[in-house]
DNA sequence: ATCGCGAGTTGTGTATACACTGAGGATGTC
DNA sequence: GACATCCTCAGTGTATACACAACTCGCGAT
């Protein structure tokens, strides 16, 4: 793999999971020296970061983690609602039905109460999102989706997931998928309106139920001493 | 202006244009020396080409101008009915109408009939646009727009605008700016649909003209079975 | 004649040196 | 003591050299 692209991911994820929180300034030579790249990788790696809207240039000389706050998660989910709203259209009109079947019984069964059933649940929203992508077959669509959820995973890292939510999304999504799978445009927009409606509203609540809470997000969940799993 | 800004305007200006057709190679040697640049600042136009989808990898040591057919131009106004339907939308509901209104009067008391009144024509949609950003107010969405729009210049060119189509184009927005202005959002949804629906036709028209292609009845795109990245 | 192998060529990936600019501090002057 | 100016430094922008991989072309062997 190029060392532009390590960096890139590197940064990638780092930024997402919050280790790199909104703020933080990225620099050429701090960074290549950290991951042990040259400047040039480097360089294309921050370009990358700058075009997802995960960096921004604060000034000529100085280059930042972008803020990502409550507005800033409404805001996403309004273009979330516009692409995935007309997307689970377009999958209902011209999707792969019978895969959608399978992905509908996979969310009725999943179960939420095994370890790991954290990564499960992604894993399958992995596997709906990829279907959904298939099955919209257009390029300029499955490109905004992919930065959208870029930004996403930001989001999912700030709201700690709780079980109900998690189980509430699978039916969410286990209506969807039989919505696409059946052909129904109407129900595939709806239900895909009603899912981004209930994922914003935990996720708002979460973030308020933490404000106050320590900085870091790695020690925020045992200040708040929720009980998740 | 630094080098990568005009090496990557130079390029985008000339992939609109049809300068650079799809299927050209892109260079790092051969664009840097004639652009007068070095490899770095081209190595990173580039990289902003590609994440625009201008131009692609189509192998390790090749990167070509992507290609802009029939079909992507059907792809790419179904993204725009997704992002710009929720647009409309969304200005209506909040948009600064006094704005809008100027917008609708603007658009009502254009006339095409003298010299240079197809760049009168764009300098208002470019207007509009702005209006619509404005109004929206999401960067995410905003962002989305601004990749659809550089796409669409490409459209546009293939598309040769005639007056009649621009006149009834004229009338289009201004009933989607006084749809905004009313915060009437069904009818800024509705006729944003019209607009996109009308422009789509007249630009399929238009290329048919121009190609003596056939129309398709069906869905050519599975036919195509490359994937473009 | 064809197939295979190897060297040369070409083009990208990476490292690094140089250039330029803006910011901050220190020093000199008023 | 305060302000202005200059110097230094840090950091990015750019150029270029080196590394490496792939494709090509030619030569030789079968």
């Amino acid at each position: 793999m190029r060392a532009s692209d390590r960096a890139y991911r590197t940064l990638l994820i780092e930024i997402q999971s919050g280790v790199l929180p909104p703020g933080t300034v990225i620099a050429e030579v701090e960074q290549s020296t950290r991951l042990g790249v040259s400047r040039t990788p480097m360089r294309e790696a921050i370009g990358r970061l700058v075009a997802d809207g995960l960096v921004a240039q604060q000034s000529p000389r100085v280059t930042v983690v972008t803020d990502f706050n409550a507005d800033d998660i409404r805001d996403l989910f309004e273009a979330r609602r516009a692409l995935e709203g007309s997307a689970a259209k377009l999958a209902a009109s011209r999707g792969d039905r019978a895969a959608f079947g399978e992905l509908a019984e996979a969310f009725t069964a999943s179960h939420l109460d095994h370890e790991g059933a954290v990564d499960d649940y992604y894993a399958l929203i992995a596997r709906f999102d990829a279907a959904l992508d298939a099955a919209v077959d257009n390029s300029y669509l499955t490109s905004a989706l992919r930065t959208i959820r870029t930004h996403l995973a930001r989001a999912r890292r700030l709201a700690r997931d709780n079980q109900e939510r998690l189980a509430a999304s699978t039916a969410e999504h286990a209506l969807i998928a039989s919505a696409i799978a059946d052909g129904d445009l109407e129900l595939a927009a709806h239900a895909t309106h009603v899912h981004l409606h209930n994922a914003l509203v935990s996720i708002l609540d979460s973030l308020e139920a933490s404000t106050g809470a320590s900085p870091r997000p790695g020690d925020s969940r045992r200040a708040t001493g929720e009980g998740e799993q």
